[in-house]
DNA sequence: GTCATCATGTAAGCCGTTACATGATTGC
DNA sequence: GCAATCATGTAACGGCTTACATGATGAC
């Protein structure tokens, strides 16, 4: 899971761990940000599994420097630029290790993408990183996460209906609300699915025409 | 959490571990389904702690017995109620172990309601089994939970806006669909608020006309 | 000179899952 | 007799959080 986060943000720009973190946490509004206890061991696995290394230049990662978000790390982005200028060859004591992707490392991020494990918060960032999957595989995906979501549906209507009326308010209230994000969800994925069909089916229409 | 989950559930009706892995379950549409491995060492520990108790009685846990729900449900019911009553005193073998709750248990399970840890999973948990808090405590807990998605809400809009435009597509698609989700959340929580502070108010008043 | 922030890492512990072991009962 | 379901437990392992250790830099 934190893979994957690190490989899609990684296949985008060259990051070091403190700023890793930060991106991690306002990808999807992640509440508690995940630790540097969990971010440091996982770009070690990445590394010793050769899917990420630690790239030499400060002056690739921080020069054109497309604005990371918040004012504090504007902040940050900024002392980054000098520290790294200064530290780059020669650095003394601590710095910053800035980790790049591998070639593997790309083909992992699709591996994991294509993992149709289902996990609730998985599909957030799969979702956030799904561009890099063949159109094909990403419809896949969102048809997967309907289905699941229909099926818990479906679920919910057979069971419980037996109790109906005799049961508490909250909970009630609560099931009612879970059905209607449930619905919301499904909306949102069928809006998804018809454009990946659109862009599919466009995509065959093109190849038809130059084919024909 | 998951104790949270068998007090809660402890608390309307004895139950043995197996059952209470069901009810779990399709709680909050929880997908899926908490381990045996998870359930009975939580089991040991509150009867440890003195939270919970094993009880004889089968004839206690099965005799009325309110409809389980699913049809799995009550075919398993009526087994137990059959195999229940013969097991009772002098059983053999591996048989049903019935827990109930202890008046330690009730407290516990208002403290573990009270506890104002902000976690997504739990406070689904919470609002089942709020009917066990007292007024005022369970207004504070919707209101803390609101305060929460607000913030996130608010935490969205400043952070990124710098970026704007070029956004991928589907990354802009899940935040506005999150945005959505949380607003949703919110409008549902100022629903469970308002009447809580109706209920509040009325008993007020009920007071009132006592008192004066 | 002290505090906040940037930056990297390690160790202990929590909470859960998967897999395993055991065994009774019922239906085919 | 064999598979499925009910029923209880243990052991190994995984992934993440908390807390700790270290150290540089800049702001007040």
């Amino acid at each position: 899971m934190i893979e994957l986060a690190i490989l899609g943000l990684l296949r985008e720009q060259d990051l070091h761990g403190y700023e890793l973190r930060r991106r991690i946490s306002d990808l999807a509004g992640l509440k508690p940000a995940v630790s540097f206890g969990a971010l440091y061991p996982a770009l070690g696995r990445l590394e010793a599994a050769g899917a990420v290394k630690a790239v030499e230049s400060a002056t690739e990662t921080a020069p054109t420097l497309p604005l990371t978000g918040s004012l504090a790390g504007e902040a940050a982005a900024f002392l980054a630029r000098r520290r790294g200028a200064r530290i780059g060859p020669g650095r003394s004591g601590r710095a910053r290790k800035v980790y790049g992707i591998t070639d593997q490392g790309e083909q992992l991020l699709v591996e994991l993408l294509d993992d149709p494990s289902t996990d609730e918060r998985t599909f957030s960032l799969k979702v956030a990183f799904c561009r890099y999957l063949m159109p094909q595989r990403r419809l896949e995906l969102f048809e997967r996460r309907r289905a699941d979501l229909a099926g818990r549906l479906a679920g919910e209507r057979t069971s419980r209906r037996t109790v109906g009326d005799r049961l508490d308010l909250y909970l009630r209230s609560l099931r009612e609300h879970d059905n209607q994000t449930i619905q919301h969800d499904i909306a949102w994925l069928d809006g998804l699915i018809s454009n990946e069909r659109a862009a599919l089916s466009g995509a065959a229409d093109l190849e038809e025409d130059t084919t024909s």
